[in-house]
DNA sequence: GTCCGGTGCT
DNA sequence: AGCACCGGAC
């Protein structure tokens, strides 16, 4: 048996009763499929029950105020889709006589309608062979036929929609369509994918690997966040400075660096001497402050650049906890402070 | 805490 | 290509 009659004698078998699925009315399917984008069935049922109550057809939509609308979309999350929804509905009720778009290139055209969405609509209320590809079809098809390539690349989402294509039943899209989204959400799922029970066991790429975990691949895209640091170098007439164990969570936990300040910026002299460094001077003075490097010093970590500022400060008497500054390089300590401690050699 | 997920905008 | 938008599951 192929992947498809696979797929749709599981589905038969194992679908859920879900009230968009007994219908073939655009309007309840495109409402159905706004409020499940980005959304779980369990959540987003209710709200599909409370907008076909209030709001039978698309006409009573689009008679509403946006704040009615928004007041029903309340706890759902992404507004932008409730406002895009209310736009639509106003659009299709006095421009296209209530009738929505029958295919997938104009249902595109619709606020809030993206790929996957126009796909839906186009095979389930007007059963065109339109291949939907939304997180469960990516995760199945990745895992089932063993595609690595990252689904949040442009090769790959162009690699996806066009596999999904080609295994699409033509006969009957709407039913293929909902079956591999059900299948994907029900037993391939992303942390707990059932594969002993499983119609694809014998031919699972990833099973056969045991890599169902690993699929599908996506690019990491944890995004760079810039931060400013400002590391307190002291120096006292014993030939002492402060050196601290760094405790919090997150990078460097348990080496240890130069009192460290954080800021929003990066500052100058008269920033820094604007900050507030009572916690960290409360037993000091008096001091002279002196910037080392005029330039931030940028580490960049996978997901971190610091911009780094060293400031020296000269001060007659540390705390007892101070230590001695030929002592410091037995401590473990980051890249970043071991550089600058090999360059700024303390003068000595 | 981390992961998950479509669309629109830039 | 990268980011913003939100809430729930785990």
């Amino acid at each position: 048996m192929d992947f498809k009659n696979k797929l749709k004698r599981w589905y038969s078998i194992n679908k859920r009763n879900l009230p968009w699925r007994v219908t073939t009315d655009p309007y309840r399917i495109w409402l159905s499929e706004i409020i499940l984008q980005q959304t779980q069935v369990k959540q987003g049922l209710p709200y599909y029950k409370s907008f076909v109550k209030t709001y039978p057809t698309v006409f009573d939509l689009a008679n509403a105020n946006e704040e009615d609308v928004l007041k029903l979309w309340q706890g759902l999350g992404y507004y932008s889709r409730a406002r895009n929804l209310h736009a639509t509905a106003k659009y299709v009720a006095s421009e296209l006589n209530g009738k929505f778009p029958d295919n997938y290139k104009d249902l595109l055209q619709l606020k809030g309608v993206g790929d996957y969405t126009a796909s839906a609509i186009a095979s389930f209320a007007f059963n065109k062979a339109t291949a939907v590809v939304d997180g469960n079809v990516y995760r199945v098809l990745s895992r089932v036929f063993g595609i690595e390539t990252p689904i949040n690349s442009s090769a790959g989402i162009k690699e996806f929609k066009a596999i999904a294509q080609s295994l699409i039943d033509t006969k009957d899209p709407a039913t293929y369509n909902q079956a591999i989204m059900e299948f994907g959400s029900v037993q391939c799922k992303p942390k707990t994918p059932d594969c002993p029970s499983c119609p694809f066991n014998t031919i699972c790429i990833a099973l056969q690997k045991g890599q169902q975990h690993l699929l599908p691949v996506k690019i990491n895209k944890t995004k760079v966040k810039t931060k400013y640091f400002n590391y307190l170098v002291f120096r006292d007439a014993k030939g002492q400075t402060l050196f601290e164990k760094r405790t919090q969570k997150g990078i460097w936990k348990n080496l240890y660096q130069f009192p460290l300040v954080e800021t929003e910026k990066s500052l100058n002299i008269s920033d820094f001497e604007q900050l507030d460094l009572e916690p960290y001077l409360k037993d000091i003075l008096p001091f002279d402050i002196t910037l080392y490097n005029a330039i931030d010093k940028i580490h960049k970590l996978s997901h971190q650049h610091l911009h780094t500022k060293f400031w020296i400060i000269d001060t007659p008497e540390l705390p007892k906890k101070a230590v001695s500054i030929k002592t410091i390089r037995k401590y473990p300590t980051s890249v970043l402070i071991n550089d600058f401690i090999n360059e700024f050699k303390f003068g000595l």
